[in-house]
DNA sequence: TATTGACTTAAAGCAAACTCTAAGTGATAT
DNA sequence: ATATCACTTAGAGTTTGCTTTAAGTCAATA
């Protein structure tokens, strides 16, 4: 699978696939003789895992260090299993978050509807 | 109430908080005369629901525009609900992709934990 | 009196995550 | 043949949201 192929079906762009690739988050995509990137269903399978952590807003810093130590093999899995939670951690506070700014988004646009917007408070 | 106080009770530096003010998030903040800031209870209210949105990501930019037709009065109630509408829509595209990766994430750490990891799925 | 500590300003600096530019290669369409 | 298009690279530039710096004022304490 070509480059445009894969960020089309991402929704990425060319640069971020390469972008990322550079940081070592995906790959490094093994080329045909002209140069041209040609990506393996194992490529497409860390794509997808490095985009749903993304999209979550997981640091690429993280990312890096979690496929790096995945790479070192078995010996890495207790450090691999203690970074996962504490990412765990980190989503659970901004979901949390999220969810509190989104109840209160929904709360204040009921009160836009009911026309009883409270000229004092935000 | 001082600017350090202020920090000190919402998590944020004295420098996030004239930052947001020079932005237009808040304030401004009346000053004595010597001029220091004293932050009144309505200036807490509007510090209050920046952390909020901004704690679940939502710009600066749009911060800014909100409260700047907040304080332009009812002839921009309509487009205030409207740009909630746009926020509330964007937010929860984000708490679902982090929902996901919270699953994934959960599932991840209970193979871990169970070890039965796959070795090519990430 | 000197120094410590909290405050003030404008402006420069920084980190993260892209995004774009410039210059080039190679295959295909006119 | 020449133009178009997708690809390649290294490296510079951009955006967002702070964060730091430099230089200063003022009040209180050693």
């Amino acid at each position: 699978m070509q480059i445009s192929e894969v960020a089309k079906e991402f929704g990425l762009t060319t640069d971020t696939l390469r972008y990322y690739e550079k940081e070592g988050l995906i790959g490094p995509v093994s080329k045909g003789e002209n140069g041209i990137r040609n990506y393996t269903e194992d490529d497409i399978k860390r794509i997808q895992f490095v985009k749903c952590m993304r999209a979550a807003g997981l640091e690429i810093s993280f990312l890096k260090k979690y496929i790096r130590l995945f790479d070192e093999g078995d010996k890495t899995i207790k450090e691999r299993r203690e970074i996962l939670v504490e990412q765990r951690k980190i989503l659970k506070k901004k979901l949390d978050d999220m969810q509190e700014a989104y109840d209160r988004l929904n709360y204040k646009i009921d009160l836009y509807d009911k026309n009883i917007l409270d000229k004092s408070l935000m």
